[in-house]
DNA sequence: TTCAGTTATTGACCAACAGTCAGATATATG
DNA sequence: CATATATCTGACTGTTGGTCAATAACTGAA
């Protein structure tokens, strides 16, 4: 049970606001070309005050991206419950999250930066980091539940190993979803110019292919 | 047939050598952290020098990703002209790009970075950035090329539209590749560590997957 | 109510870095 | 050699992420 006193229930209070405020600028200005200048005078606090919130702009990106994250988990974990044939919880579960980016482009985009940090290297053994990272995991672990129902209830071919099997899914649906992605937001992408399609329809592509790949005859 | 003259040789030679100063200086400092400052030091010119070169940061990266796919084209190109199966020639290009991918790591985050420049929707009508439009356009026809193929011979399912099929591909494997790439290069990846596996056992299984998926029964 | 101690806030300031431009240097031409 | 043109340069500027000494707000005891 955990009992926050009135400081610590504001000091939490301010921080989730701060974060609405940066979601605001970037609205507006993009990802990147937000400013903590600006997104402090949105948030109506000074800069100081600012970095006693978040010890830096990557940091406070980041936090963008473990909200993001959180709420698509609360989602995907829902799936979970349903009764269904495996199977189809993976496929609920593509749909869940092509509908989350869908409806929520920016975090989106501090997922892709959450993953570009990794690769730089940087903010190793920071909190947020570690609390991102969690939360990958656990969507990870939703998938992977999944597909063992999948090959429980014999919906799944049982030839993968589940771990390998769900860290593909993972990866090629965020390939695919980007991709879609970039359909719908860059103003010009050449290789999408000539297909017509809509998301629903890619996405349903996909999962018909990797469906068809996994499904037992 | 082209004809440059003594000048405009000079003058494309300067260019690669700075591109390859650029590569240098980020293997050593990250793609985000190399400093134009220090570019031009390694290059041994004047920072004004390089603006000449290039008119802005953001330009020489996006030169770098033109040439890295430069280069994974010329590879692609060159499976399409075997004489195989359409299926046995995606596959061939799927190994072709992870291995690729594997030799340059540095061009792969320059393709990250172009994305990431289309998706913010700045620098468009740029020569650059179309350079790389059509290089990537390109890759997608080599992809398409296959599947049209294959499903001429009989070794891929004709019930799928090649284009499309071949925008799902293209998307799923840069997402499971990012993966396998995360697990080479970033320190911790939380959603990886549980999981055994190298790259080439990931990959397999992703084109059987995918493979199964498209073949023909 | 007062006041010392503690905590929270602030914006002027600093450092780093992308990008500019007036002047210097090299090259071509007659 | 002299002039004109093309090329190069690094000191300078503007912007922005991040800092910190000064200030304000709050707290609890007398």
């Amino acid at each position: 049970m955990e009992k926050l006193s009135r400081k610590d229930r504001e000091r939490e209070a301010k921080r989730v606001m701060i974060i609405d405020a940066a979601l605001q600028v970037m609205k507006v200005n993009g990802f990147e070309h937000s400013t903590m200048d600006e997104i402090a005078e949105v948030a109506e606090i000074g800069k100081g005050t600012l970095y006693l919130y978040f010890k830096s702009k990557t940091s406070l990106y980041l936090a963008i991206s473990e909200r993001g994250s959180r709420l698509l988990n609360e989602q995907l974990g829902k799936v979970l419950l349903l009764e269904l044939p495996g199977i189809t919880l993976i496929e609920k579960m593509g749909f869940t999250y092509l509908n989350f980016i869908r409806e929520n482009p920016l975090y989106f985009t501090a997922f892709n930066y959450f993953e570009h940090i990794l690769n730089e290297g940087q903010m190793t053994n920071s909190p947020i980091i570690e609390q991102c990272e969690n939360h990958a995991k656990e969507a990870m672990t939703y998938i992977v539940r999944a597909l063992q129902i999948g090959m429980q209830d014999g919906s799944i071919k049982n030839s993968y190993d589940p771990k390998e099997l769900g860290i593909i899914i993972w990866g090629a649906s965020k390939g695919v979803m980007h991709m879609a992605f970039l359909k719908n937001h860059a103003n010009h992408m050449k290789i999408l110019d000539d297909v017509e399609f809509d998301l629903q329809s890619l996405i349903t592509g996909f999962i018909e292919l990797l469906g068809s790949g996994m499904k037992n005859d």
